[in-house]
Order: C-alpha cells, then structure tokens, then sequence
DNA sequence: ACCGCCGGGACGACCCGTTCCT
DNA sequence: AGGAACGGGTCGTCCCGGCGGT
C-alpha cells in the first residue's frame, strides 16, 4: 500500500515532468495527451486517473515550470553576492543556450501568446507565476523603495521576455544573438544609471 | 475586367482581413480555414482559389499586419515633431486599449510564442516584420551612432512587447495595468537619461 | 484479459470482414473509413486504434479476401477428386451468382483495374494473392512439366477474370451470360484437348 | 462565325483526347475535371460549355477509345492477310508496350473494375465498345459457326483482358512478363487446335 | 456566344480529448 | 492502469453553377 502510493505518485509526477517539456517545445495546443502519455512511458488511457482534463494538467505544469523557475532564479541572485545578482540574472536569461532551449526555457516567450487567450486556472497559474518572478527580481534590485523596486523588475522581466520571443522568432541566428546582445548591453546601461 | 477583377481582389482582401484579426484574437491554431472564411461572408470551398494553403494566407496576412504596423508607428513617430516622438509611440503601445484589443493590436506579442514554433514563410515573414518595426523606431531615436540606435530600439520593443504580454497574461486587470504603467514609467525614464 | 482481447480481435475482424465486402463493391477509392466502420456497427473515430491507415487495412482486407478464395479454390478442387476438379473450379467461377456477388467474389475482377494503378502494400498483397491463386490451380492441372502447368494455370485464370470483368460491364444480363456460358465452354474443350 | 465553330469542335475534341488518356491512366475517379481541363489547356472553368457532367464526358470518353481500339484491331486483323491475322492481334495485345501503356492501351483492363460497378451511359458506352471488339475478332476466327466464332471470340478477348489485368496488378516486371508470355502461348496453342 | 474563374457545399482521411469497460 | 470507442474537428479537394468579360 505505501510503495503503491509512492508508484502512483511518482507516475504523476513523469506525466507533469513530460507535460512541462512537451508544453513549452510544442505548445498547449501543440502537445496532445498522448503525446505527454507516451513520453512518461504510459499509454493514454489512465491520464485521467491522476487528472481531470488537459486544462487541469497545464495550470499544474505551469505551477511546476514557475516554481523551478523561481528557484533557478533565487539561486542565480545569490550565487553572486558580491557585485549585482541582477548582472548574472539578465545574463543567464538572454544568452544563447536559453534561446534554443524551448523546452526547458522560461514558460512567458514559450507560451505567453497562448496564455493571454486562456481563461481560469491556465491563466491563473500563468499570472501567479509571472507575479512570483517579478517579486524575486524586485528583492534584488537596488535603492528606491519597494514600489520602485516592483517597477523595476518588471520592466527587467520584460524586457528579457520581448527580446526572448523576438530572437526566436527568426531564423538568422545572427539577427537573434544581435537582439539577445542588444537588449543585454542596455539592461546592464540601465543598471548603471538607476542606483544613483 | 474592371468590375470583376476588382471583386475578386476586394473578396481576397476581405479573406486577408478576416484572418488578420481572427488570427491574433485567436492564434494560429486556433483558427481554422472555415472560421476565416465565414467571418469574410464565404464559404469555406472557395478558399484554395486565392491561397495555396492555410500558411500561405497566414505569411501573406502576417505581412498585412506588420506593413499596417509600421504605418501606425511611422504616424505617431512624426505626428509628434515637437517632442521626441518615441514618447508618443511607447504611450500609445502600453495603452489600456491595446491591452484589450487582440485582435487588432501588435502581432508579437499576439503571435510570437506560435511563431517561435513555425517554419518557412510564416517564420519569415514575422522576422521581417519584427525588423521593420525595429528599424521604424531605430531612426527616431536620439543621439548615438546608428548601431547604438538601432541597439536601443531593440530594447524598446523588447520591453514593450514583453510587457503586453504579460500584462494580457492576467485575468486581473489592475495587475496588467500595473505591468503597463511600471513599464512605461521605465521607459520614458531611459529616455531621459540616455540621449546625452 | 480473456473476454477482452477476444472481443478486441472480433472487432478488428469485423472491420476487416466490412473492408472485404465494402471494398469489393464499392472499389478502393468508393469506400471510406466511416462507411466501413459503419458497417462494423462502430463510429469512425476508433478506426486508427485498429490500423495504422486506410492503405493499411486496405492492404491487410485483400489478404484476407485472397486467403479465402485460395481456401474455396482448394476445396472445390479436392471436393471433386474423380473427375478432373479443374471443371468444378472453372463452373464455380463462371457461374450467375458470382457474376452478381460483387462483393463476396473474387478480388481480381472487382479491383484489378484500381490495384493496377496502385503502389506498395496494396499492389504487394494482391499480387501475391493471384500468384498463390495461380499456384492452387496448377497443382491441379493433368498432364506436363510443372512450368507447364503453370503456364496453363495462368492463361485459364486470366480468361476467367477477364470474362467476369466483360460480363459485369454490361447491364444486359443475357450478353453477360452468354460472355460467362461462351468462355465456359472453351475452358471445357481446352481442358479436353490439352492432357494428351 | 464559321472559324470559331471550328475551334469549339476542336476545344472539344481536346478535352476529349485528355480525357481518354487521363481515365485510362489514373481511373474515372482518380481524374478530377480540373486535371482534364489542364491537360487540354484549358482551365476547369469552361467544361461545363462543353458537356452535361464528367459522367456524359466519361461515356464519350469510353465511346472515343473503343472506336480507336476497333479500327487498331481491324487494321492488325487486316494486315496480316496471309496468316492468321488473329495471331498477330494476340500478339499485339499481351506484348509488353502494351502492359505499360496505361494511358493508350485497352480500356477493359484499365477501367473495366470501376466500370462494373457504374451505371447508364457509361455502363452503357463501355458494353458497346467490348461488343464491338469481339464481333471485330469474331469475324476473323477461322471456321464452325458464327455462333462458334463469337465463343471463341469472347474467350479470347476474356484470356488477354484478364492476363493483362493480373500483369498490371503485380510490381515484378518478371512476374508480369511471366503471365503475359504464358497466356500467349496458350491462346496460340489453341489457335492451332481449334480450326479442324 | 463562349471561355475564365470565383464561389458553394459536401466529403475525404486523419487526429484529439474524453469516457467507459476490463 | 490499459485501451477501445466516440463524436467532433482540421485541412484540403471535388464537381458543379453562375457571373464577368472578350
């Protein structure tokens, strides 16, 4: 009974580990249940054992993919204490790995034009997330008060996330790495300029 | 020749405007040949006599968009000569009826995560787009040499793009507003600061 | 596990059986997935649970129906071991009732024009079945070395579908009978003349 | 006026020459009217000028070919006055040209399938044609009977329709060129039994 | 008067999310 | 948990009418 709960936990979990690479690779409507099913290593039919429909499966996907992106971004920022955090995290998100990684990448360039058509717990999870991160980076962001700070990293976010969707929706690799470069170079200008 | 040909053309026009708005209210996939078809007052038979396929009216429409786009951005760039002009444009762009207007508004942020996915034509014709709108933008800015202009237009759009679609990414519109205004402020306050 | 794969097997052979008939009838292109499945007493939507394509079952039906009429070739030959069995085929073939049963006769007459036209599997499963027709009446002819037999084989099949195919060209049914009769008779003095 | 009724007899004869390749080639189903019209020059628009239907198009079609075949078989027949002239019509139509010259050989093989399971005209047209053709060779079998001769005429028509179909139906040129060899063997065989 | 071509429904194969039975 | 079955949907193609222009 107790290792058979384990199992099925644990099957859960595959499916939604399937689920957020699939998503961000292909699409909400991209990906079909199968799809995630088989790449878990089951077959579709007992999806609806561990969820109520595919809407419900992507709002905890998307919890899933927010959650882990919080963290890599809590760890970016105080792995380096010393200079700015903020330095290595706009740096970590706009060089080229994360332009190819689509599948394991930030959920907003991946699925934000899906997202903003959805409606209930996908829209939910998706704007909670978004929320989170913003709050992580403000944390971070020197001088002014905490309202600044929001501002700030919001316009940080998106910022990161426009030239993300914009890089990957060429096919030049040169005019994608110029916008990654482009949008870095000002960032790092900005965060020059505002501390004082 | 002159009634009929006109007739086709105006009846291919309205197939191109249908798809236009149906597409950024609805997405790529969200929209099928049928959806497009009746909302341009035909059936959807007759479709394949004006376009090769679905993607080839999706490239075609992409390009509608983008050149109507740029003429917006053109307008309210010169519009405003007085002033600096961009302030116009970033302000009319993060605007609540933006926010709100999917189907009409800019395509990146309606489409990009889609067309990260896509191939071929629809990907070209989105990265050209993109580029001119850059460009558009780049020739306004103040100050700099034309790399740096060019390098701080990038930025612009990134940032607005990024905040439409996070913004359009809640259900609650004080936090969309939010995401608006915070970015707005952002930017008007680099324009401030950069130029000299 | 039992009852269910019993009955899984049993559906996937009564779309088979419905292909079979269906497909005789109606020819290759004239039937389609949701007419056969219809007949199967089943919606169209399972049909690719059970097979990879419509080319597929096509291709899988043809060896079903082939398989059958080597089993009734067989029979009528063995059945009638004093004579010469060869005279039962060739009245079973040429007979009125075949000559009306589109779709529970022969393959060769109801489809040869469309496999002629075909590729790959479709083209593959019917050759082999005529061969194998071929085979199973050779072994039955008197007289001659076996590569004679065979070629007698071949000349006595292809008159038999050639004359069921004139025969069902024509919507008089006295000249289709007469086609039959006509061809009967000089399959009869052929078989008389030839042994010595 | 007078150049003009021209030109719509020859617009019309060269839909019609199209027509009897296509169908003959890629089956009355498998041809659209727009491929018709294509290969005649002309787009589909304008057909509808020129016959009822495809279904009125298709009868004539089947008329056109059948006169050609006639007077193919006439001419053979007739050329080889000191022989047997049948000899050399067999000869003519198992030979291998013929088993590839889908769009210009006998419509019986290419098209007698689909044909059995059509109705009125073209049912009608195609019975009429494979009449004609057996009372050509009917004519020119060497003695008994008229009523013999139109037997053996059948049979023989029945022997190389039904050889070339199964010739057709198989992807091994070997194979094919097997059971065109084997029937004309045979049917000459017979042709040196029958007479006395 | 005749060709060009747009437009209309209908239908083709294939796929998807979901339910139910085993 | 496995998988068949369902019903609705997608894009693309077909045959055919009817209007516009030469």
């Amino acid at each position: 009974m107790r290792r058979s709960k384990d199992q099925v936990a644990r099957t859960r979990q595959e499916i939604l580990d399937a689920a957020t690479t699939l998503m961000r690779e292909r699409g909400l409507d991209g990906v079909s249940v199968a799809d995630i099913m088989e790449k878990a290593g089951l077959t579709h039919g007992g999806f609806y054992k561990h969820f109520a429909s595919k809407e419900a499966l992507i709002a905890e996907a998307l919890d899933t993919i927010f959650t882990k992106s919080v963290q890599a971004w809590c760890q970016t920022l105080e792995n380096a204490k010393d200079n700015d955090g903020v330095t290595g995290l706009i740096e970590r998100y706009l060089r080229d790995a994360h332009l190819k990684d689509l599948g394991g990448g930030c959920a907003i360039p991946a699925l934000g034009s899906e997202v903003a058509r959805a409606h209930g717990d996908i829209k939910g999870s998706f704007a909670k997330g978004i929320n989170e991160l913003i709050a992580t980076l403000a944390q971070q962001i020197a001088g002014g008060s905490s309202e600044h700070k929001r501002e700030r990293a919001i316009a940080t976010v998106a910022t990161m996330v426009g030239a993300m969707i914009m890089a990957r929706c060429t096919e030049d690799e040169q005019t994608a790495r110029l916008y990654l470069d482009a949008t870095r170079k000002q960032l790092l200008r900005e965060l020059l300029v505002a501390p004082r």
